[in-house]
DNA sequence: GCATGTGAATAGATTCACAGCG
DNA sequence: CGCTGTGAATCTATTCACATGC
C-alpha cells in the first residue's frame, strides 16, 4: 500500500533489519570511495569493500529504491546520499553519554563519531567528585540535570556506560528525558518502553562468542 | 539421562549461530541467579531475565542436550556449567589488546572481563612513546614483540583498538602470531584467513542503526 | 499438574539465476 | 555486453502447540 504516489521523496519503505545493519558498512565504504575520487561503483566492488557478497548488496540497496544504472553500477555520491537519508542522518545528531568511567571517557573522546554524523553534546555522571570536571571540551554534568540538559541540547541518542547496577536507572532517566534511542554498554538486560529503541553491546559476550568458535575448531578439526 | 552412544562429554553438536549469540546472555543471568542462591529456574523466568521469549530459551538450551527437568525447570549450577562448557570457557582465556588509545586503555582497565572468563595478559602499541608505560598492572609492549609475547602468554583472543588505517596490519600480526579469534573495534572491514574468526564492533554503526529506527518512528507515526 | 523438549508451521534472510535495461 | 533488480529457491531462525515425562 503506497501512501498515495505523491511526493516521491517521502516514499518510506520498511527495510529488513538485516539490511539496516549493513547500510552503515556500505556508507563507510562509499565515503572512502568518494574521498578517493571514485564516481561509480558496482555491487561487486562494494561487496568486496563491505565484506559481503554482491547479491546481498544489490538486494539491500534495492530496498531503498532503484538508484543503480544497469551495465554501469551506482553513482557513489547519490548512493551515499540515499543511504544517509534512509538512516535518518541529517546533519549532526546530538548524543549524550551517561557514566564517565573508563569506557565513557573513551567514547567522549572518540574521533570516529563526528565523521559519521554524531556529536557528543553532554556528559553525565552520578559521582559528585566527577561533576564539573572537563573531559574533552565538555563539562561533566550531574545525572540529576539529565532531563533539563537533554531537552536543551535536543539529545537524540543516549549512550549508557555505567556499571551494571546503575544501568536500569540511567536508562530510565534517559527515557524520562525523552531520549528515544539508547546504546547500552552495561552487561545486563535493561527494559525500555515499546517506543524506545535500544541496542546492547556487551564486550564480554563478544569474547565468549569468539571462544565458542575457537573451541569448536579445536575439538572438531 | 545419559547420552548413550560414545564418549558422552565429547558429544559435540553444532549450535545455530543465533543460539550461540544468546548463550552469553543466559550465562550472565544464571550467574546472577546463582549469586542470589536460586537453585532452579524455568524457561519462563530465564526468558524474562534474558529479555527473550521462553520458546527460544528452550530451543536454544535443547541444542546443548537435555539438562532440564519436566515440571521443574533447569538446575542453575548445572546449566551454568553446561553453557560455559559449550562456549569453551575453561578457566581464564588470555586476551591481548592491540592499540592503547582511549578505547584500548578503557578495555585494559575493564573489570567486566575477569568474572566472565577472560584475563588481559598483554598490551601492544606501535607508538614508542607509549611502550614501557604501565597501564593497570601491565606494561605496554611494542607491537614488534607481538608474536613472541602472544606465544609466551598463550594468547587466545586479540582485541584490536587501533585507528582505521592500522587495523589490517594489527590484525595480520595477530594472525601471524597464531591468534585465531579477533575482536575488531576499528570501523573498517578487515580480512582474515578462513581459519580465524573475527567479530566486529563498530560504535558509529550502532548509532546509525538507532538513528534509522528513530527516524522511522518519527516519519511514520 | 507443570514445564521441558520438539516436530510442524511460519517468518525472515540469503543465495541463485536470469530477465531487463542502459 | 555488463550490471542491476528481482522473482524463485534455499537456508536459517522463530514461534506455535502439544506429547512427554517427572
Amino acid at each position: 500500500m503506497t501512501p498515495v504516489s505523491g511526493d516521491p521523496i517521502t516514499e518510506e519503505r520498511r527495510l529488513p533489519d538485516a539490511a539496516v545493519g549493513r547500510l552503515p558498512v556500505y556508507l563507510r565504504a562509499l565515503t572512502a570511495l568518494q574521498a578517493s575520487g571514485t564516481e561509480t561503483v558496482s555491487s561487486d566492488q562494494l561487496a568486496d569493500l563491505a565484506g559481503v557478497n554482491a547479491a546481498k548488496v544489490r538486494k539491500d540497496l534495492s530496498h531503498l529504491g532503484s538508484y543503480g544504472t544497469r551495465g554501469v553500477g551506482y553513482a557513489v555520491e547519490q548512493l551515499q546520499f540515499q543511504i544517509a537519508r534512509a538512516l535518518g542522518l541529517s546533519g549532526d545528531l546530538p548524543v549524550a553519554i551517561v557514566g564517565l568511567g573508563n569506557l565513557g571517557r573513551a567514547l567522549a573522546g572518540y574521533r570516529g563519531f563526528a565523521p559519521r554524523g554524531f556529536r557528543v553534546v553532554a556528559l553525565f555522571d552520578n559521582d559528585p567528585t566527577l561533576v564539573g570536571e572537563q573531559v574533552g571540551d565538555l563539562l561533566v554534568r550531574h545525572a540529576g540535570d539529565l532531563e533539563q540538559v537533554c531537552a536543551d541540547e535536543k539529545v537524540a541518542i543516549g549512550v549508557v556506560t555505567v556499571p551494571v547496577a546503575a544501568a536500569q536507572q540511567a536508562t530510565d532517566r534517559l527515557v524520562v528525558a525523552g531520549v528515544r534511542s539508547i546504546l547500552n554498554f552495561a552487561g545486563t538486560v535493561v527494559s525500555v518502553p515499546e517506543s524506545v529503541s535500544m541496542r546492547q553491546v556487551d564486550l564480554a559476550s563478544e569474547l565468549q562468542i569468539l571462544s565458542y568458535h575457537q573451541q569448536r575448531i579445536a575439538t572438531t578439526g
